[in-house]
DNA sequence: CTGAAAGCGCTTACAG
DNA sequence: CTGAAAGCGCTTACAG
C-alpha cells in the first residue's frame, strides 16, 4: 500500500505538504505543488480514509436508519434509499444502511463514532429514536416529522396532497369522498406522521366541503385493499371516490371493488396518494396517483445534512415537498 | 468522549488490557475482566470502530456496488440490499452504498480502503467491473456470474426456473411457449447473466420439447409489455403460454393482451419469473410468478463474504438458488 | 495473566 | 510557503 510517506520521499517534501495539496488546506508553492501532483500520479497514491477519519474526527459517512422490518416494500422507499446514496457519494460522502428497531441498538450504534450524521426514516408523531437521536449529539435530518417542528426535516407535503387530490376530484363532481389510511403497528395517536397529517387535512377538506368523513385503516396489502373495498361498500355507499394513503392496499382495492360489483373509474374514482407512476401503470385500469417526490427528497434529505456538517447552513432545513398528480385512468365523472 | 485510555484508569488496568477484554483475544484473570467490565459499564464506554479500524486494519464495512441508474426499482432490488444490509449488521458489519457507473469510480473507492470485501449487483457476462474489482484485490462476492464459474458468487438459478415454469405450464397442456426477456443498453452477447443463462435454458427446453422457440426482449416498461403483447400475436399467434424474465413488462403485457382481445389465462398464460409474489397479486388476475429469492440472496452474499473475510471458508462459493413457484391467476389449460 | 510501547496513516496547530 | 512533531484511539507483537 502506497502511502503519504511514500509520496512525500519522492517528492521531497514533508507529509505535511502532501496532506496540504491534497485537501487544498494551505497555499503550495506551484513548483512544490506540482512535484507533489506528480508523485501522486506515478505511484497511483489514494488517501487512506480511515485514517483521515481518525485524524480529523471526520468519518464522512452518514446513516439511513431505517425500520428494520419496512412495511411492504416499495418502489418509492428504494428511488429514496438510492437517491440518498447518490447525493452523499456526489458530495464526497458514503452511505451506510442501518436496519434500527429499538433504540438502544441505535444508542450503540451511533456512539461507535463511525458516523458523521444520520438520517431517520419513518418518523412517527412521538419517537424516541429521534431522542436517542438528540441525546447521541449526532447531527441530524429527519424523514418525515415528530410533533416537534423545529428539528431538521424534510417530508412529503401530505395537506397539500390531500388538498390537491380533493380538488382534483371535486372536479370531476365528487363530494362523498373517502379516505383510506394504513394500520400502523403503534399504538394510536402516534402513527407515522404521515398518516395523522394526511387525516388532518382530509378532515378539514371534508369540512370546508360540508360532507362527513369517511376513513379506513386497512393493511398495506392486497387483502386490506379488498378489506377496504367491503368497508366502503358497506359501511359508506354513497362514497363516489377514494383517496389512498396506502399503496399496498391500491390494488386490491380496485379489484376487490369489481369483484363486488363496483367499477372503477365507473362507479368509484380512485386516487393513489405518495405512490410511483411506475406502480399506477401496472394497476388496471391505470391508476391516477400523487407522485412520491422520492428522489427529490433523498438528494435533499443528504444535502440538508452534509451542509450542515459543513457548516453552510444558519437554520435548521424545514423542507416540504408536495407529490404531484399524475393523471391515470381511474378518476372519473362522479355517478348522477 | 470517553475513551479506553479512561476505561483503563479507571479499571486501574493498562488499555492493552482492556482491549483484550473487549475483543476476547486473550485470557484476563476473572477479577480483573469483572473490573474493566464494570468500569466499561460505569462510563458507558463504546469503542471507537475508526480507531479500531486504522489499529487493525479491518474496517468492518462492506460495499454493495449496484448500477447508478438502476433499471426500474423494484420489490426484489430493495428486499435484496435491505436484507444485506441486515445480514451484516447481524455479523458486525456496516454496508455502504456505492452507486458507480465505471469501473473507475470504482477503483477509486476501492483503493481509499474504507471497505474490506464488496458485493457487485447486476453482473455481466464479461464485465469490466469484475475486473476491477480482482485488481484491487478486495475480496467480494458477485451477485450473478460471468463466464468465470471460478469467482465467488451467489445467484439465482434461471435454469432451474425456466425449467420449472415449463413443466408448469406443460401440466396445463401448453406446448408452444414464448420467452419475454429485457432489452439490456449493453453490447450484445454481454446482457446481464440472467438473461443469457435463462435463454439457454428456454432453448434447451423448446429444442427438448420439440417446439420452436419464440424470444421477444422489450424494456421493462408498461409499454415494453404492450410492445410484448402485439409481437406476440402477430408475429407468433400460436403462443399459447409466455414466461417473462421482464417484471417491469409483465403488467403491460397483460393489460396489452386483453387490449388485443386475448384474455390471460384463457386464451394466454402467463408466468413471470424472479418476481416478487406481492407484486404478482396486484395485477389482475393475480399472476403466478416465480419467487426470486431476494431476501436469502442478500443475507447469503453477506454472509459468503464475511465467512472470506473471517477466514472461515475454503471454496469460493458458488451459490444457486431457484425461484419458487407460486400460483396465481395468470395460468390456464392451453386452449384447445 | 498483564503492561510498555510501537504503529496504523493521516491532520493540524505551532514554529520558522 | 514548508516542516517537525504531537496526536486521533485503538491493536498487537514482544517481554516479563
Amino acid at each position: 500500500m502506497v502511502t503519504m510517506r511514500d509520496v512525500a520521499e519522492r517528492a521531497n517534501v514533508s507529509i505535511a505538504t502532501v496532506s496540504f495539496v491534497i485537501n487544498g488546506t494551505k497555499p503550495v508553492a506551484p513548483e512544490t505543488r506540482a512535484r507533489i501532483e506528480a508523485a501522486i500520479e506515478e505511484l497511483d497514491y489514494r488517501r487512506n480514509v480511515v485514517a483521515r477519519a481518525l485524524a480529523s474526527s471526520r468519518t464522512r459517512i452518514l446513516a439511513l436508519l431505517h425500520p428494520d422490518f419496512e412495511t411492504r416494500p416499495n418502489i418509492t422507499v428504494i428511488q429514496f434509499v438510492m437517491s440518498a446514496a447518490h447525493g452523499a457519494r456526489e458530495r464526497g460522502y458514503d452511505l451506510v444502511l442501518w436496519p434500527v428497531n429499538d433504540g438502544e441498538q441505535m444508542s450503540h450504534l451511533l456512539a461507535g463514532g463511525l458516523v458523521d450524521g444520520a438520517l431517520l426514516m419513518e418518523v412517527q408523531i412521538r419517537d424516541s429514536r429521534v431522542e436517542r437521536l438528540i441525546a447521541s449529539r449526532v447531527p441530524f435530518t429527519l424523514i418525515g416529522r415528530t410533533e416537534d417542528d423545529d428539528l431538521p426535516y424534510v417530508d412529503i407535503d401530505f395537506a397539500a396532497t390531500i388538498d390537491q387530490a380533493v380538488e382534483h376530484l371535486r372536479g370531476f363532481g365528487h363530494r362523498r369522498i373517502a379516505l383510506v389510511t394504513q394500520c400502523a403497528k403503534v399504538p394510536p395517536g402516534n402513527e407515522p406522521g404521515r398518516i395523522m397529517r394526511a387525516h388532518a387535512a382530509y378532515l378539514d377538506a371534508m369540512a370546508a366541503l360540508g360532507e362527513p368523513p369517511a376513513v379506513i385503516a386497512v393493511e398495506g396489502t392486497s387483502e386490506g385493499g379488498r378489506v377496504a373495498a367491503r368497508t366502503l361498500k358497506d359501511d359508506f355507499p354513497e362514497a363516489t371516490a377514494v383517496i389512498l394513503l396506502n399503496e399496498g392496499a391500491s390494488a386490491g382495492l380496485v379489484k376487490g371493488s369489481r369483484a363486488l360489483g363496483r367499477t372503477v373509474p365507473d362507479d368509484l374514482s380512485v386516487i393513489s396518494a405518495s405512490t410511483a407512476p411506475e406502480f399506477g401503470e401496472m394497476i388496471e385500469p391505470s391508476l391516477t396517483v400523487m407522485a412520491a417526490p422520492a428522489t427529490q427528497l433523498g438528494r435533499l434529505a443528504v444535502n440538508a445534512l452534509i451542509d450542515k456538517l459543513d457548516g453552510v447552513q444558519e437554520a435548521p432545513p424545514h423542507l416540504l415537498i408536495p407529490c404531484a398528480l399524475v393523471p391515470g385512468e381511474s378518476v372519473g365523472p362522479a355517478p348522477a
